[in-house]
RNA sequence: GUCCCCAUCGUCUAGAGGCCUAGGACACCAGGUUUUCAUCCUGGUAACACGAGUUCGAAUCUCGUUGGGGACGCCA
């Protein structure tokens, strides 16, 4: 029997990172044990489920290279077999029609539970037990005529042929009516394994106002997928060493349910951002380009006439700075514009400094001096002059990045002169100080 | 309220009776490298919730206490 299991969101909304998690271990099981994964939508809710929310699950598996064995099932095509699964449970007794507390509103179908106390093996939580006393039936078809959502879960479950049902923590309790419905149904009981949530630094559920929450926040605030893929990997498993940037494929090799958390873990995003640069760092240089210039469109800084090499230049200065793409972005302005603006305390605590102005004035003099304007002629050049004048070269290093470029820190000085150019370099240190 | 689950540094975690004067990572602090910020390197602060028991020996086993979380829908 094929070890099959499956991710059974419902489109109700965005994709939240507890949500996605679980889909990640699903997938990182399955692909470990060389099964199959495959996407149920539950859209029965027709109240809530929209196309927009379903088109949100699939943008976020396909961001996060969450890949799926076959075409996906969509819950509301399947209604007829849930009715139909409830009339045996009628015929064989296990169900029954009942008007509970009077509602006027006709007969729902209710579930009987055996009468037993019971017991299932959780593979990370290991034995779970409940007494018969605490195990009431339950509602199965509303008096609407509607399947309610345990029954068409199993059913569907049934149907899929799922083996393993990986899912969160909140269904725990469901947990044993959905047993019983498999034995109802004369069916093999799939194992489970039910993992923590996550939550906030309250020991809350983590939602959107803790920070980025949904799938869509990570991609629009320009995170790395596989750096949010290996970071959720790592909030409740382990690989058992001290492991933790792990491509994929060793995190598919390295998966196992039995090293999953049994308790809650906290989203630390600092630790998370820390990932993401580790992920920036290791980009192929073409891959990192082809972003940078993509980010750098998008946020319409890139003028038209912009040259390939000049586009390079710029790049490979700012690679090995990058901890994130909208930092980076916010890095990359005054390269391509005059407009650039001026960090306020740098402005203050270099520029207006005694003596920076005249200082500043004769490197620019000696800058237009200059036979070749690399990196290596300006830093000999404001050396030398920082020798003549008897002073520390920083005198002229801070006041000079910050006319030339507005900020305090940034890449290699020099370097980032020469890409620069003479003329627009000694335009710049020629402006007047800004207010 | 009832039922269930959980409990190691601030955070993510290693640890399945002696290897633990508890290891790693993020964060933080200090020093070094650097023209700056960042990176990088070195070092440091920091935890077994509490109480009984079992044992020659307990972070690891048992019980209790406390604390936290979850589930208790004709929602999914």
């Amino acid at each position: 029997m094929t070890l099959r299991t499956r991710f059974a969101p419902s489109p109700t909304g965005q994709v939240h990172i507890g949500n996605l998690r679980a889909a990640i271990f699903n997938w990182l099981f399955t692909r470990h044990a060389g099964g199959e994964f495959l996407l149920r939508i539950e859209d029965t809710d027709r109240e809530r489920s929209t196309p927009e929310a379903v088109q949100a699950v699939l943008n976020a598996m396909q961001w996060l290279g969450l890949t799926t064995d076959g075409e996906a099932l969509y819950q509301s095509t399947r209604r007829e077999a849930h009715l139909a699964a409830a009339e045996t449970l009628l015929q064989s007794g296990h169900a029954y029609k009942l008007d509970k507390g009077g509602t006027g509103k006709g007969e729902a179908v209710l579930f009987k539970m055996p009468g037993t106390d019971m017991a299932f093996r959780d593979l990370i939580k290991g034995d779970l037990h409940k007494a018969a006393a605490d195990l009431p039936d339950f509602v199965i078809v509303r008096s609407d005529g509607n399947p309610v959502f345990h029954l068409a879960n199993v059913v569907d479950d049934i149907h899929m042929g799922i083996t393993h049902v990986i899912r969160g923590d909140d269904h725990v309790e469901n947990t044993y009516r959905h047993v019983a419905l498999y034995q109802a149904l004369g069916a093999p009981v799939p194992r489970f394994a039910h993992l923590p949530m996550i939550v906030n630094a309250q020991g809350k559920p983590y939602s959107k106002r803790d920070g980025a929450a949904y799938v869509g926040d990570f991609r629009d605030k320009g995170y790395e997928p596989d750096a949010l893929f290996n970071y959720l990997a790592l909030l409740g498993w382990n690989p058992g060493d001290d492991r933790e940037v792990m491509p994929r494929e060793e995190l598919v090799a390295a998966f196992s349910l039995d090293r999953v958390q049994s308790k809650a873990a906290q989203f630390d995003f600092r630790k998370f951002e820390w990932m993401n640069a580790e992920y920036l760092k290791r980009l192929p240089p073409d891959s990192y380009r082809a972003r940078f210039r993509r980010e750098l469109e998008e946020s319409k800084l890139l003028p038209a006439d912009i040259s390939e090499n000049y586009l390079d230049s710029v790049s490979s200065l700012l690679r090995e700075r990058i901890k994130s793409w909208p930092e980076t972005t916010l890095q990359a302005g005054y390269f391509f514009t005059e407009h650039y603006s001026f960090d306020p305390d740098a402005v203050r605590k270099r520029l207006k400094k005694e003596g920076a102005p005249e200082l500043l004035a004769a490197l620019r003099e000696a800058f237009s001096a200059l036979p070749n304007f690399d990196a290596a002629s300006t830093e000999t050049a404001l050396r030398a002059l920082a020798e003549t004048r008897g002073v520390n070269a920083s005198e002229l290093i801070h006041p000079l990045r910050v006319i030339v470029t507005g900020q305090p820190g940034g890449p290699s000085l020099f370097h980032l002169l020469e890409v620069i150019g003479r003329e627009r370099v000694l335009a710049r240190m020629a402006r007047p100080i800004p207010a």
